[in-house]
DNA sequence: CGCTTAATTGATCAGGGTCAATCGTGGTGG
DNA sequence: CCACCACGATTGACCCTGATCAATTAAGCG
């Protein structure tokens, strides 16, 4: 049941929580006594390399970034996290990554002993926490592929593309994060990254209004790219 | 107390099998029923990207490559896989990448309805598979910043470092791939890759007995290189 | 209204890719 | 048994993408 629960559940269910999704703790949520709200502001930092871990998260607004350090100061951006998604859940003692909010960003903490107490009534706990680890490693696979075989434009066409998603609406996508974020998490240089961006808008894939906003003009266009 | 074993868990325990680690199923395993010994050559597949996803694997010999492709025919490998490991499991039902054997190998099979089934009543089982999926997270997510931050010299040797750490005695590593394989799976080109083994060589890190063999001569060197 | 920090743009450089030739090795068949 | 062949690996010459260095512009913010 364990493997089959997680294969049927979407994304919305047990530990994820509509209601944690809205801020709110619920009596019904089995999660809500290990489970407590935060707050993070633009920047801060939610966790640290190397730390103990002695929580997870689950992000009810704003966006967060994770990463890793190299001795010389490089950084590689492991992922974003958006509402709904849960980061920051690690098997061994000492965390691996870091973490900071790339906006000020509400967030739901979970003592990670406490869930796993929890976990051993609650098999809906467990599963979900399966999903999340399968969900982001075959984020994690495609993020490789990314970075290892893709040039700059087919990057940023494929960042873009995939942060639309996100977005809200039809063709305009609001970037939470800096270019240097971008930059870290794609692999290259924040002047590769303007340029690249320039270079699109000058094709008429896009159009840049604020730094921070991106309209799509020629989708396509930009898929083609993706390859 | 699903996460309390996981965190506990050595690699050698439930699913895992000292058992079928020695290419024996016996009784008291708990997977004896779901699992099946399976021979693989040198370069066959054992299953593709695209697929549906019936079964998944243990090495019990050998070594396996998981890889993406892209249209134009790049290859990136996301892993290799050696005795003890699991590979192949994914949530989804179509498969998101193809395994393919870089030695002859011995493998244990696993219908994944079957173990399903089985992690209903054995939670050993569903812990097993959940810590399987957090150590591939960690390992891609590694492996990404191998990917996007590190040069040549530096992928290469993390490379033989970790390889090193798989081989059986003492600074000589038995390289089960080929260039090319090394290739695909640091992001390079063979020729980058020949290169700077050359170049190692030179610098008197390695040596290069066979194409296959590589003697450790200066590890510290190595691992400052890795940084 | 300056001050600070982010982003864009330009000029140059280098790391690694591409193309091409050669070497080495192991397998096959005459 | 050895000559030949096929394929992988190495090496070299050159090129191109993206990094680096540097200057300018834009945008928040006190």
């Amino acid at each position: 049941m364990a493997l089959q629960q997680a294969s049927a559940m979407n994304s919305d269910t047990a530990l994820s929580g509509r209601l944690a999704w809205m801020g709110r703790i619920d009596a019904s949520e089995p999660l809500r006594a290990a489970g407590s709200v935060v707050h993070v502001r633009e920047g801060e930092e939610i966790f640290a390399e190397g730390e103990t871990t002695e929580a997870f998260y689950k992000v009810v607004s704003g966006v967060v970034r994770v990463c890793k350090f190299l001795s010389d100061g490089r950084r590689q951006i492991e992922a974003f996290h958006v509402a709904g998604e849960i980061f920051g859940f690690e098997l061994g003692n000492d965390r691996l990554m870091s973490a900071e909010a790339v906006s000020d960003c509400s967030l739901v903490s979970y003592r990670k002993r406490g869930v796993e107490m929890l976990a051993q009534k609650d098999h809906a706990v467990g599963n979900q926490l399966f999903h999340h680890a399968m969900w982001n490693l075959a984020r994690a696979q495609t993020h490789a592929l990314l970075l290892g075989r893709r040039g700059a434009a087919e990057k940023v066409a494929t960042f873009l593309l995939d942060w639309a998603r996100h977005s809200t609406g039809k063709g305009v996508i609001h970037l939470a994060m800096t270019r240097q974020d971008i930059a870290d998490y794609l692999g290259l240089t924040i002047e590769t990254v303007s340029r690249t961006l320039s270079q699109f808008e000058r094709d008429g894939l896009i159009a840049l209004a604020n730094t921070r906003e991106v309209r799509l003009r020629n989708m396509e266009g930009l898929e083609t790219l993706a390859a």
